[in-house]
DNA sequence: TGCCTGAATGACCGATTGGTCACTAGAATG
DNA sequence: CATTCTAGTGACCAATCGGTCATTCAGGCA
């Protein structure tokens, strides 16, 4: 059990989760919430009984899956604060962002959405009311904290920040489906418009 | 085979149907999508068995109870439009209509949101993609008619239906689980606010 | 009263799935 | 080469759930 053995064995480990929540996400990718330990088991190209080595439990499974997924969201985000743009470059690009990192990669946007409603028909009672996903969590409380220093009225950050989340999310929830929508910038003007300027500008001039 | 035991035996059904469906929103209530047959039935007060002696399958009674939901808040929205106020005293009472309604009616708030995913971890696959809940539609219909009529551009009303319609449900979705949150007129207030002016006028002034 | 109809029942079935564990194969060790 | 060890395996288990159907029973009818 010298340092060395352990370095190696370390890696052999993280390169087996890799390719295991790799698979998970092809799994989800085709067939959502619904993917079976045995869907990701092959999709994985290893035996079922081998993701119980690597993670406790389903729950534990999807949960890094999804953490995962996020976390890249996350960087590209991070990338946008970093550039420092004014108030309303940053909101255009913050959603631009988001729609296309989904657009990209559909099977995140199974992950990430569907997993919302965790268990779905499990034994979801109240119990897990307590732990709402925690890495959607984290995007949230980042435009939330850039919202604070941004805005006006630091109190309503965090009402605002969830609702540019859900705000894109709603047309995310409306794009992936369909084949042929409006083309993904075109979306993504709208909705940054809408979102700076309100409804009251669109009203028919009477 | 009369007229009389025709409408006696309608009458009969007709109550039985209400009760499974009233029993089913209980059921719902508490459990979510993750309800089963059985607790729909122990709900009713009846065997399991028998809903099938007034619903053909599962997704016939689920669908159902969640068009009979829905058709109360649609009724409550269109007092809103027959009042016939001026955009803006309209969109405000549109928010605080279905704000309101779900609030008071939480077991319907399940139904609604929950059922938006049909399945969970059933063979949605990609077969369900083309029915994607009725009447969520008829809701979002009726808002993209009155916004055709009420605004500029006419080929942008379904776009700005979707986006009414998710924004409110993504409010309702922080409001619902949480129990001491911001008083509902003002959650309501916020919301319109945000909607008809946009973020812009928040800016920080620098 | 005795029979008959059909609504209601709930034990049962098949299918599915998360999770387990006795076993295997192949590498490391001596 | 023989032995040990362990990562990997997949048949198996228990639990769950949607849906069925033989049986029951209450109420109307002769």
């Amino acid at each position: 059990m010298t340092q060395q053995s352990d370095t190696r064995e370390a890696l052999l480990e993280r390169f087996r989760v890799d390719s295991i929540t790799e698979g998970a996400l092809r799994a989800i990718a085709r067939k959502g919430a619904a993917a079976t330990m045995q869907d990701i088991a092959d999709e994985s190209g290893i035996a079922k009984g081998t993701l119980y080595l690597y993670f406790k439990d389903r729950d534990e499974l999807l949960h890094r899956v999804s953490e995962g997924a996020l976390s890249q969201l996350l960087a590209k985000i991070e990338d946008v604060f970093a550039r420092a743009l004014p108030f309303e470059g940053t909101i255009r690009e913050l959603v631009l962002t988001k729609l296309r990192f989904f657009d990209e990669r559909r099977d995140l946007y199974r992950v990430h959405f569907e997993l919302r409603f965790p268990g779905g028909r499990d034994p979801l009672c109240d119990a897990r009311k307590a732990a709402p996903p925690k890495e959607k969590q984290m995007y949230v409380d980042r435009l939330t904290r850039y919202f604070e220093e941004a805005l006006e009225n630091k109190e309503d950050a965090p009402r605002l920040a969830l609702f540019l989340s859900e705000t894109v999310a709603a047309v995310l929830f409306r794009r992936i489906p369909e084949q042929g929508g409006p083309k993904l910038e075109n979306d993504a003007e709208f909705l940054s418009d809408l979102l700076l300027n309100g409804l009251s500008g669109r009203r028919k001039k009477s």
